[in-house]
DNA sequence: TATATATTTTAAAGCGCTTTAAATAAAAAG
DNA sequence: CTTTTTATTTAAAGCGCTTTAAAATATATA
């Protein structure tokens, strides 16, 4: 079915079957219900890609995702397709991880996304140059080296962890996932430490990429050291999660020997090992400034719109890191 | 830029551009280079909106998952998304539970994606038919009511745990997460208690929607009775691992007195809150017979090819039905 | 009734690409 | 140096839709 062939049935042309399909005020509401009628009777559905081809947009925005899998991006992808279903759009998300950062962006390019969500750290500068270049809109999430961008608040969720744990007692406070570039958690890790005069310890902080077998290692050796720390900040949940798991099969007792925190607060984490405490990153906030911001910049014809919106992260306390004896 | 300005500023037609951008040997090698050479030089990309109508087909395969935040279908899209695109093609995975079926459904038929494949097991006749008068190619992941589908044999999966726990000792073995519909792992439970002379009791079968917090709840349930079992076998992990966390929480030991064990293997199995026995469905495999299917489908003009592949799973044992007396 | 005005419909061009049949140019054969 | 044959290029139509300017029809005004 197309509009021809319902505009030859009908007896009427092609533009007016358009115009009363788009419910142009022009066209009679005597022809428009009927073309109306008769598209609805024959399941008629517009061809999308003609559609896009005349318009000159596609309705659909392309979000760069490094791994799907990973569980906190997939609920923010659901998120993300649950809030902009209401604006009539559709998000095409493409893993970069397991197709490749420069093959993504150059799919999206391709089809002519009216706009790009990149969720990805590992976007390269080419590509980004890329994106500019086609003057497709695009907004980072926690990506520091760009404007118009969205970001949690990382240095603030790393201090309020920190010090939670130094609340609770803790003195010799451990590390998972530090990162090769300067990184918020990391950072407010350190500050914590600081402003609560608990010394820094190099060597209680380990790099970890982020796999549950991989923080499940690096806690195995990071315990197995003679200065047992009495607590470990971790990266994220997953990495907490391995860590735990480590820690508890080494036999240690969390919290009592050692608590335990992540970042993320991901569905499991209330049913990790031993509840894990985390810091919840508000999705529906981080979505809906992530969009509206999108779609600002899309009305403006890509120009940058150079604003930085900061979301608040808020602690999550479980049994992970609450000793009760404090 | 399009096929026409590189046209024009070569001194050619368009035709010949388009050509030789195809690589269509009737266009002189010499020409050939000097479009593509311009083409690489200003960035050209084909648009895809344009090239779809030309051709009739989109190289975009839609995906209907009900919920992409269940890490198990989260594994799965990025092995798709993995596998899919060495075929060129890219695949619009839409979440029926936060967007609806029938709205993912005929965003799909609009966007005349060239296959469809479905891993949703709520959607409706309706829609069934819906995709089928659009003459549009599916292929149905373990939906049980149509053929052209790619499953795991879940009596098996069912079966294998059951016989497993009765392995280990267990005789009053639970379920959590029986369908209201026959469902194979529930009837593979029921087989593998007769074969073993095992009493089956209606009352340790319970239902569950499928996220932790209710399986915690009807675990918490199910093991206040005054007969308590000594093993639970859960519709998939997830489930498992809110039910192991009541459990844990209730003070029983895992696996001494309760044994529990799942389905699905997701990657946070092994380390819960003890690392979980769990029945292994190779996502590789899953997913490489879903598109071998769905591609043969296209090939042949969206004919129903009337097969259904069934893929066998793999049992993973881990602490938490091990007992070691055994 | 004729004219002006408002309402409704339509022809035609365009969006960027593919493809076929016809036109042109180059090479081979006579 | 023609005539065939072969290689290369192009004009034109088509994919299904939108939109604008012009045409046709209906309605109101003088």
């Amino acid at each position: 079915m197309t509009q021809k062939e319902i505009a030859d049935i009908l007896g009427v042309s092609e533009a007016t079957v358009s115009l009363a399909l788009r419910d142009n005020e022009k066209v009679s509401p005597k022809t428009r219900d009927r073309v109306k009628h008769l598209a609805e009777l024959t399941d008629y559905r517009p061809n999308f890609s003609a559609q896009s081809l005349a318009l000159g947009k596609t309705r659909c925005i392309g979000v760069i995702v490094s791994d799907i899998s990973d569980v906190f991006y997939s609920e923010l992808v659901q998120e993300l397709h649950r809030q902009i279903r209401s604006m009539d759009y559709i998000a095409l998300c493409l893993p970069s991880v397991s197709i490749g950062t420069s093959h993504v962006v150059d799919t999206l390019l391709c089809r002519r996304v009216d706009g790009i969500i990149s969720m990805s750290l590992d976007i390269s500068l080419d590509e980004i140059n890329k994106i500019r270049n086609s003057r497709t809109p695009i907004i980072y999430y926690e990506y520091t080296f760009a404007t118009d961008s969205v970001r949690v608040d990382m240095v603030k969720a790393g201090k309020i962890l920190t010090r939670h744990l130094i609340q609770q007692g803790c003195r010799k406070i451990a590390f998972i996932g530090k990162p090769s570039i300067p990184s918020g958690r990391y950072s407010g890790y350190i500050e914590a430490l600081a402003e609560n005069n608990v010394k820094f310890r190099e060597e209680l902080t380990k790099e970890c990429p982020g796999h549950y077998s991989n923080a499940y290692n690096v806690a195995k050796e990071l315990f197995s050291q003679k200065n047992i720390p009495d607590a470990v900040v971790c990266f994220n949940d997953v990495r907490a999660t391995g860590a735990l798991r480590a820690i508890l099969d080494m036999g240690f007792k969390v919290p009592e020997d050692i608590a335990v925190a992540g970042v993320d607060d991901i569905m499991s984490s209330a049913y990790a090992g031993v509840p894990l405490t985390t810091v919840n990153l508000p999705r529906e906030e981080i979505v809906s400034e992530l969009l509206k911001m999108l779609f600002r910049k899309i009305e403006a014809g890509a120009e940058e719109i150079m604003e930085e919106k900061v979301i608040q992260p808020r602690l999550v306390v479980r049994a992970s890191s609450l000793r009760k004896n404090q």
